[in-house]
RNA sequence: GCCCCCAUUGUCUAGUGGCCUAGGACGUGGCCCUCUCAAGGCCAAAACGGGGGUUCGAAACCCCCUGGGGGCACCA
């Protein structure tokens, strides 16, 4: 791999809700960018709009990006050398941005109303127009303007984009991106407030942070010359640009909706990394699931925990194709990396969910169930269904599930009886026993499924379980017995 | 309505003019293994949206159409 200068890159979320994959996504490929180069992955708060503020989503935002394993080198919580990270403590510099715009004749003061601007707009969309700013704040003189900023009349700062023209806006995935200038607007930058949109803010900060590399949602293109105009008009050199393709429903019909997605699995599949967490989704296989929607290594590889995705990513493998989200193939790197984790891991890792069940476990008797449980769940959660019985006392078979797929009454009760004996006579639970217990199969006219199936269900009090001896080794004799003999005895009420 | 972006199996993708009879993965179907369920192994079906060019040769380059997506706020 050919080393790079260090890249500075920043994710930017504004707090306005809950933070789902797409956010996660662009915050990854950046992270990885910094790591690879020995450069800084940047955390900003874009809290600009007091409106939509949300306090609780700063939180929500930081506490899934940690749990990714994406932790930021500069940020609003750890400091940094441009602090402060979040923008409505920027309020001064944006000011200062807008202030040399006008002064450079790139921007200028806008004294309409917003009431005036609505009504604008909505008659422009009567006709049919492109909803645009009619200019009447456009040209007036700097001396009249400021007369009447002086006299406190209340105004937003405009960009002066040039009626002529085009601009071309250059993205390191599609190539350059030309428009024409009058399709452009005289789009506000600064808020009669004093505070400034995403337009100059994002603008001045990157500026300030010394990014070197934007990647940002697709939902950015068609402002993004807007963006260049700016940088052209304090002549500032640009970054590299990145306009990641938004995520689509697994549909493909639409941008990814928490609703929309939820539906495609049910009603269980969630956009939120916190929701995966709960529901028992590994990091590792969220991000490298992640990871995949958009880029790629070669034509077969598609294994990569993050060491390995910081070690081979890179920005021309990444797609400009809107991607459908897929989780059935989350569930497939789930199952791949539970697969790959260690008992004493997969046993730390499941034991919340026990507990969230209400279920009492202890360390070494899940260490026992790890092996068993492995190759059986997609997720952590259905640990819980699959081998909740280790952990409860009142394991019975639902009355509907006796005597036992294929067996009568009569025949079940024999051979629960049978079986009993077999086992008391057991020290231990080994091959033997599994032998005897075939053989008694057979000796009853029975197959060794049926058998088995009958023992499983009295033992675990589920039709589907962990392989039955070890089940059984793990639960111990005495429980074992008490559990056959229980249902032994109501197969006989049931076959009298 | 206007502007912008995108286009390979159901989905994620490989493909940078001849290595393509189009590769991998998920999902789907079948078989094997098997005490249930999984996991695993093997096999199969499944795609270059359409039309024009350019070229000895186009999935790849250009144009048009169509389809899909995004955007048009004193939100980001």
């Amino acid at each position: 791999m050919p080393s790079s200068p260090p890249a500075r890159a920043r994710f930017a979320p504004s707090p306005t809700g809950r933070f789902h994959i797409g956010g996660a996504r662009t915050a990854l490929y950046d992270y990885l960018l910094a790591h690879q180069t020995g450069g800084q992955f940047i955390l900003r708060i874009e809290d600009t709009d007091q409106k939509r503020f949300d306090p609780n989503a700063e939180r929500e935002l930081m506490d899934s990006l940690r749990w990714l394993g994406i932790e930021w080198d500069e940020g609003p919580d750890v400091g940094g050398p441009c602090a402060p990270y979040r923008q409505s403590e920027r309020k001064a510099i944006y000011q200062r941005h807008a202030s040399e715009l006008v002064k450079r004749g790139h921007a200028y003061p806008c004294f309409c109303s917003s009431d005036r601007l609505a009504q604008m707009r909505q008659e422009q969309q009567k006709r049919k127009q492109s909803p645009r700013y009619d200019g009447t704040c456009r040209d007036l003189a700097p001396s009249a303007a400021q007369a009447r900023i002086d006299a406190g009349e209340p105004h937003v700062v405009r960009f002066k984009t040039p009626r002529d023209g085009q601009t071309t806006a250059v993205d390191l995935i599609r190539g350059p991106i030309t428009v024409e200038n009058v399709n452009l607007d005289d789009y506000i930058l600064l808020k009669s407030d004093g505070l400034a949109l995403y337009h100059l803010a994002a603008m001045a900060d990157d500026r300030e942070m010394r990014i070197t590399h934007v990647l940002r949602s697709a939902e950015w293109l068609p402002t993004f010359p807007l963006h260049v105009l700016i940088y052209q008009a304090l002549e500032w050199p640009q970054p590299v640009w990145v306009h990641l393709s938004v995520f689509l429903n697994p549909s493909g019909k639409g941008k990814m909706s928490k609703r929309h997605a939820a539906e495609a699995k049910g009603g269980v599949a969630s956009i939120f990394p916190l929701d995966m967490r709960d529901e028992g989704y590994l990091p590792e296989a969220v991000v490298n699931w992640l990871a995949l929607m958009g880029w790629s290594y070669d034509d077969h590889t598609e294994l990569f925990p993050m060491n390995d995705l910081v070690d081979k990513f890179s920005l021309d493998k990444l797609t400009p194709s809107p991607a459908a989200v897929n989780f059935t193939k989350l569930d497939h790197f789930n199952g791949l990396y539970i697969r790959g984790l260690s008992d004493a891991d997969l046993a730390r890792r499941v034991q919340p969910f026990f507990a969230q069940a209400g279920l009492k476990t202890d360390p070494a008797r899940l260490e026992q169930i790890a092996p068993l449980i492995r190759e059986r769940i997609r997720t952590l959660q259905e640990s819980v269904e699959i081998a909740g019985f280790f952990f409860r006392d009142d394991v019975r078979p639902a009355d509907e599930l006796l005597p036992g797929k294929g067996l009568s009454p009569a025949q079940a009760a024999v051979a629960a009886r049978r079986a009993l004996q077999i086992i008391e006579a057991s020290a231990v639970f080994d091959d033997a026993l599994e032998a005897s217990l075939r053989s008694l199969a057979e000796e009853l006219g029975l197959s060794a499924g049926e058998v088995f199936g009958l023992l499983r269900l009295a033992v675990t009090g589920q039709p589907v379980s962990p392989p039955l001896l070890e089940s059984m080794r793990i639960i111990g004799k005495p429980t074992v017995q008490a559990r056959i003999a229980d249902v032994a005895a109501r197969l006989e009420s049931l076959a009298a």
